[in-house]
RNA sequence: GGAGAGGUGGCUGAGUGGUCGAAAGCGUCGGUUUGCUAAACCGAUGAGUGGCUAUAAGCUGCUCCGCAGGUUCGAAUCCUGUCCUCUCCGCCA
């Protein structure tokens, strides 16, 4: 969430921002809702001083007077709880339209209201193949070579459920392995998350584990949701800490499973391992000082760049608009590889800087020794791989004439093969 | 799953109705001492959020002792619920 007085001192630019972001919060009622609020606030403030004062001469008053003082401080008690309960009408009310104010954005990132204004950067070191035959998408290489059962997923999950089999299961660990190991080598500290987390957790990420438009699957009887991304848990990490800013930046890696309810997304891209309810990702994490994010995010996504261009994938980067940017992202990069099956871009990583508006409702503070106070934290996340779209790029751009795979030089070691042979039934 | 114990400031830990935002120790910061380091000594040191003054510092209100309620003029302290942690037992990969 955005800062509630940066709100009041600059409506009009958030209010410019919420229409270029296509969020029907209204700003002005929060103002004046905001402006409302604090003037409760003092109000009951003033009560409870009153009170207390009053209480506290109880103590040491004569005891002829207890009696005449305790009905003093029983009245202004009785003031303090109606003004209260006002001022809890208005927070409520003014929280509804405070949980709908998405982040500002980045003065750079492409303003329109949907993905069409999205605008390519740049593109990846490896260029699409021309291929002397036609290509087969990842459902057609799978069936060939016995890589997956949608089928067996189905009996025993339902639709958008599969089982791995044979190499792919060799090819998911090993870009597993290879993402791990990279990021080790930058300095990030591995994590296994927990693959369920704590609704308030879920929502102080931003994301909501209730309602028509969830995409959470919510554990019934419990306050517990199982996870979209390991950006959910490893945000958490740290929820209502304040660590010293010569800890950050922290950054972290985080292996997952991913579950999502892709509720209203039948119909297109749903095929094969596109859209799928729960697949692996290695997901990388930022907890930085406010001036480290902006750099930060170039890092993660060029760290995105170095894993698709060593998986020899073509890929474009992409610059995410305002009106796709979701809640909490100041500014986004996607990287969409190319897959010839399908023969489009197909998004296989993003990485934002949700800059404070995750920390803030997750409370996660720094403070600076030697000085007074307490600052948020600036938070970024990014897909190092998400293992079912990486191996429908791999699977599509590595595919032979002959129908085998090969492997990418750098999975080799962890497949353990250099190719995945066309099978003879 | 059963039984028990406990959640207090950066940490350990005292505190059973008003003088408690909270002892003491550790840590941290500043200083004295010192050839340097260490030790010793002195002092300071929770957070959030409003207001006043305002370069800065400062002054001041309110809230916060896991969380939410309740009792009371008054709650860290009493009551209820809830979450979490730990120990033991059982079960289990």
């Amino acid at each position: 969430m955005l800062d509630r007085r940066f709100i009041v001192e600059n409506a009009e630019k958030v209010k410019q921002n919420c229409a270029h972001r296509n969020s029907p919060a209204d700003i002005d009622r929060f103002v004046a809702l905001e402006l409302a609020r604090k003037a409760k606030k003092t109000e009951v403030d003033q009560l409870n001083q009153k009170a207390n004062e009053v209480s506290k001469s109880i103590g040491k008053a004569d005891p002829s007077q207890r009696e005449t003082l305790k009905e003093e401080g029983r009245r202004l008690r009785e003031q303090t709880a109606q003004a209260q309960a006002e001022l809890a009408q208005l927070e409520v009310e003014q929280e509804s339209i405070y949980r709908a104010i998405p982040n500002m954005s980045h003065p750079d990132a492409p303003i329109g209201v949907d993905d069409k204004a999205n605008l390519e950067r740049f593109r990846g070191k490896t260029t699409p193949r021309q291929f002397d035959f036609k290509p087969l998408d990842h459902v057609e290489l799978g069936e060939k070579l016995d890589l997956m059962d949608f089928e067996a997923g189905a009996r025993v999950a339902g639709h958008g459920f599969y089982f791995l089999k044979n190499e792919a299961v060799l090819l998911e660990l090993a870009l597993q392995q290879f993402a791990v190991q990279t990021l080790l080598g930058e300095g990030f500290t591995p994590t296994i998350t927990p693959d369920l987390a704590r609704n308030d957790v879920l929502e102080g990420t931003g994301y909501i584990p209730r309602g028509p438009e969830t995409q959470i699957y919510s554990i019934e009887n419990s306050d517990l949701s199982l996870i979209a991304t390991a950006e959910i848990p490893l945000g958490g990490l740290l929820a209502g800490q304040t660590i010293e800013a010569e800890q950050l930046p922290i950054k972290l890696c985080g292996i997952s499973h991913c579950f999502r309810t892709e509720a209203g997304a039948h119909g297109r891209a749903t095929r094969g391992l596109y859209r799928v309810h729960q697949f692996t990702k290695i997901e990388m994490f930022a907890f930085t000082l406010p001036e480290q994010s902006e750099g930060m995010l170039d890092y993660l996504r060029d760290m995105e760049c170095r894993l698709f261009d060593a998986l020899e994938i073509p890929y474009r980067v992409v610059d995410t608009a305002t009106g796709d940017l979701g809640g909490p992202a100041y500014r986004k990069f996607d990287l969409e590889a190319w897959m010839p099956g399908r023969g489009e871009f197909g998004e296989v990583t993003s990485t934002s800087n949700c800059t404070d508006f995750q920390a803030r409702r997750l409370n996660a503070r720094y403070k600076i020794k030697g000085e007074k106070g307490t600052h948020f934290v600036h938070t970024l996340n990014g897909t190092a791989i998400a293992i079912s779209r990486a191996m429908i790029a791999v699977l599509e751009n590595h595919q032979q004439s002959d129908g085998s795979v090969l492997i990418p030089e750098v999975l080799r070691p962890w497949v353990g093969k250099e190719r995945i042979e066309a099978r003879r039934k």
